[in-house]
Formats: structure tokens, sequence, C-alpha cells
DNA sequence: AACAAGATTAACT
DNA sequence: GTTAATCTTGTTA
């Protein structure tokens, strides 16, 4: 019996989401579709801080229907198409009413190497193959169709969930990088913001 | 109903 | 460094 690593509901209620952004790296993205099971060490974020940061999709108070889900109460998945391509995958943080989330821009891959092959069509998986919001989708296979989904469940571990993520890795403050944001030049000052973290694992602990 | 834009990527020159 | 790919979504009418 191992015990659970699975993040519970308060990991994602915290009120800073540039906390969460920089605390989830080290952490294991791990996602489990029709029994194939996949994941990644997150090595990139980025932070998006709700209705006053011009950079987020919730600026301003907006809600649509592709955003709506940005509003409910932290630790469920918010996934939009970008560039009619690539479904990009966040974290939605705070509590209900309050649209913050997390961009995982990048994993280092872990389990599924196999299944990540058939996704990507790849003869092997490469730490490049896991950097950039897009490929993260792409080797996890998260789709857009997946925004809503749970990250936590009520007591039976991961058991019904398909994405969750998990305690992995303790990065320290020297092993991290940040910096502004990146694609978001529209959103004037706010664009400047050092929101982005990165950290360097190069082959599994 | 029509249209422009987008939290990107891979393939070019 | 430049650009095509690709289509949902939000906005405007």
């Amino acid at each position: 019996m191992s015990r659970s690593r699975l993040l519970d509901k308060s990991f994602y209620l915290h009120g800073d989401v540039v906390t969460i952004a920089r605390n989830l790296l080290g952490k294991k993205l791990v996602t489990n579709f029709a029994g194939y099971l996949t994941s990644g060490l997150i090595v990139e974020t980025e932070a998006y801080a709700g209705v006053s940061d011009r950079a987020s999709h919730a600026w301003s108070g907006k809600i649509t229907p592709r955003n709506k889900i940005m509003y409910s109460e932290g630790g469920v998945a918010y996934v939009y198409l970008c560039y009619g391509i690539h479904s990009l995958f966040n974290v939605v943080t705070n509590v209900h009413g309050i649209p913050h989330a997390v961009l995982i821009r990048g994993i280092f891959p872990q389990d599924g190497l196999e299944v990540m092959k058939h996704r990507t069509a790849h003869q092997e998986i490469k730490i490049q193959d896991g950097i950039g919001p897009g490929k993260v989708s792409k080797l996890l296979g998260i789709h857009y169709s997946h925004s809503g989904l749970p990250l936590t469940s009520k007591g039976a571990g991961v058991s019904g969930l398909q994405i969750w993520i998990e305690d992995a890795v303790t990065i320290s403050d020297v092993n991290i990088k940040s910096s502004p944001r990146v694609g978001v030049d529209y959103a004037g000052e706010d664009a400047l913001l050092p929101y982005r973290f990165s950290t360097d694992i190069k082959k599994a602990p």
C-alpha cells in the first residue's frame, strides 16, 4: 500500500494564484483516459489572476460559455482550444466566484511513454516534447472537451478521476526562474508581470 | 449571419 | 526570422 500523494482541495483554494503557480513546479500531472495512464512532472507554469488581469480570459469579470468554469471552486480543469489546433490545460484555483487559474506550460514526461508515442506519432519521447502548453495536452491526451473535469475526489483516492495532480518533487527557490508570460503582449502593463515560473528537471528523480 | 482573433506549433527560407 | 495550419469562440450587426 503506497500512501496517497493526491493533492487535496485545500491546495487549490489558496488565495494567491501566483504562489500556487510556483508550488505546482515539481508536482506530477497525471491523466487516465480509458485506462491509458500518462504523467509528467510540471516544469513550467503561468498564473492568471482573474478579473484584474488583462491577460486573463476572465479580465473585467467577463463571463462566457467558455470561461465560466474559471469561476467555479478551485480544483477543476479549464481547457480551451487555441488557434484552432491546440488544447491548453489550466488548473482553476481560489474559491467559487474568483476566476483564478494556472496554465501548465511544460512537463517532464514520466509514466506512459509508449502511449505518448502513439499520441504524437513520434519514435521516441524527448524532453522537448513536453515543453509548450499545446504539447502538454498532446502527450497527456487532454482535449478541450475535458474542461470542467474535477482534479480531486472525496476520500476515494484517484478512483473515478481522469485528471489529477500528485505530490512528487520539492523544488527549491534557487532552481526556479520567473519571467513575463508568453504570448500576452495585448495585455499592456500586465504583460510585464513575472507570473511565469520554470525549472530544469533533466531526468527522473 | 458574418467575421476577426487567438495564453501555439512545426515547417519553412 | 517568417509563415501556414486550423476552427472555436466572442463580438458585432
